[in-house]
DNA sequence: CTCTTTTCTGTGCATATACACTTTTGCAAG
DNA sequence: CTTGCAAAAGTGTATATGCACAGAAAAGAG
């Protein structure tokens, strides 16, 4: 059975519904850890990339540089990471505190409570759907 | 082949960022009609609802309804939608002005552009699931 | 009719996001 | 060394989003 594009209710409208639903549900389970899933996200990946240029994370969170710059200075006042020179470049290099990596930590633990809780509501087969789906969206370049 | 809850991508993170993307995509498409993919949906919403309470708006669209507020007085600083009383509730009813239709059907065939593309992207096998899967994540009750 | 309750709506604050523009800073050409 | 370029970062402004709280208004209770 085919569907022809404009019969098709919007990908976007639907990405951004289905991210709203998302978040409020993973923002509800990290609470206790006094983390968003935004903050969480953006710690779990500096963690992972190590001391990395802003540039070099915006590229790979497809998040603009302007944002990252907003969103990580939220998380330096909270001595969640922190920010270096980088001696061979004149970029600024970021890191996790040992704060930062305690909080990761904990709220590790109740990220899998809602991660867990999305993926069960799926069956095998959505989900290999779904993983491709998002992959071919998050890929799409313009 | 199955997949454990930790090992897969956070749900969340991969919806934000494909929101992300999609929304780039959408609205650039749409910028020689001055709207963005977000006002376009709402626009379009409102169209199809006709004269509706914001209470049944943000229900439809799984939107905070204070978010409703602040999006649609934007537009009606641009005269795209009209407020007026119901009689029969104390609920303040939304509706499309002249121009808003005007500039929806502007719109449509700019919205219609993005959309075929993204369409495209999907083979007939991932089509064929695609809208059984999007309806679903869409009214996930978490 | 007045008071309370319920049902909508609106505001203040905070975070998230991106574009346009400015500032800072290494580095190389002269 | 100075100047200018290019790369990296930061700021101003605007929209999007949601929570906590406040305000207004219809509907009932007495």
């Amino acid at each position: 059975m085919e569907f022809s594009a404009e019969a098709t209710a919007c990908y976007c409208a639907t990405a951004r519904k289905s991210a709203r639903a998302l978040t409020a549900l993973y923002d509800a389970a990290l609470e206790p850890a006094g983390l968003r899933v935004t903050q969480y996200s953006l710690l779990k990946n500096v963690q992972r990339m190590g001391p990395v240029s802003l540039l070099r994370l915006g590229e790979a969170l497809r998040l603009d540089r302007t944002t990252l710059v907003r969103n990580l200075k939220l998380l330096e006042k909270n001595a969640m990471v922190r920010f270096e020179p980088d001696a061979a470049s004149r970029a600024r290099l970021v890191s996790l505190t040992e704060k930062g990596e305690q909080s990761l930590t904990e709220a590790t633990h109740l990220w899998l409570k809602a991660q867990t809780a999305v993926h069960e509501s799926f069956s095998g087969e959505e989900r290999a759907i779904l993983r491709a789906f998002l992959r071919r969206l998050e890929t799409v370049d313009f």
